[in-house]
DNA sequence: ATTCTTGCAAACTGTTTGCAAGCTC
DNA sequence: GAGCTTGCAAACAGTTTGCAAGAAT
């Protein structure tokens, strides 16, 4: 976890929020903090329920997603779905761009830069003859060992 | 549509069927058609039991489902989910290696090849540390009209 | 004849929604 | 005090599964 980031985007999203004339209720403000924490890579919203759950922070599941959903709209989070449909978020940070490493082994997901890739795929789209807007990319492979 | 890798396909699939002891019955017959014509490029499972339904060729959507899941298990086809998380599948062929563009505009998918960008990634991987065993790349743009 | 396949309907799961009570500003 | 937030429970949608009837070999 990269503390300048989470603070950087608690910041934001503090601003944000206020901009939109959200309040900061107890739901709200918890699944902020999680995100702010656990969301610099991918996070299941069920991750983020059950955290909360344990902690006795917040009471619904609802809640939680209903946050989540918000904060996606306000282009403070993004969201994603894993292999098997389930919902993910992750801090939505113009200076944090990365893509996704899956190990085979542990399934567990993990975020990378790469600087020559970016411009392979700039210069993909355009021999597409495309104007890029976005554009994701999951590796999968194993750390030899 | 590319009739070549459709009855290149075809062939493979009759011929795993056949060996992996599975009878040509109504649903399993209609639904390797229909993949095999409409499925060199990501498919949605609804459109597919929409279709075969339209037709009056299939009396299920269990059928299709189980279906496609058994082809999937049989390395014929590829599984994936869309944004909403609603099954896609697609024609796994290995001479077929393509990736996906979506057009923000009109949401279509459509395949892609890029030989440098291949490279490219498995320059990253390498500079990553990893043993590649797979890797998918999404393109979102729109084309300049 | 035997075993696989199909269709139906019900179950499942994660996510979403309606509403009344509670809290923030 | 007004209006946004929350929690609960019910609804939702796509997908999956159990089972009995119907085919393929």
């Amino acid at each position: 976890m990269n503390p300048a980031l989470r603070d950087r985007w608690l910041a934001r999203a503090e601003r944000s929020m206020a901009e939109a004339g959200l309040r900061a209720g107890a739901a709200r403000s918890r699944v902020v903090a999680v995100m702010a924490e656990d969301g610099q890579c991918l996070v299941g919203a069920r991750d983020v329920v059950d955290r909360l759950r344990d902690r006795g922070a917040v009471g619904s599941q609802a809640s939680v997603y209903r946050v989540l959903d918000e904060l996606t709209s306000l282009g403070l989070l993004r969201r994603s779905l894993d292999d098997q449909g389930l919902a993910q978020y992750e801090i939505d940070d113009a200076a944090h761009h990365h893509h996704h490493l899956v190990d085979e082994d542990t399934g567990r997901v993990e975020a990378f830069e790469d600087a020559d890739l970016e411009e392979a795929v700039i210069a993909a789209a355009r021999r597409l003859g495309i104007e890029l807007t976005g554009h994701e990319i999951v590796l999968r492979g194993r750390r030899p060992s």
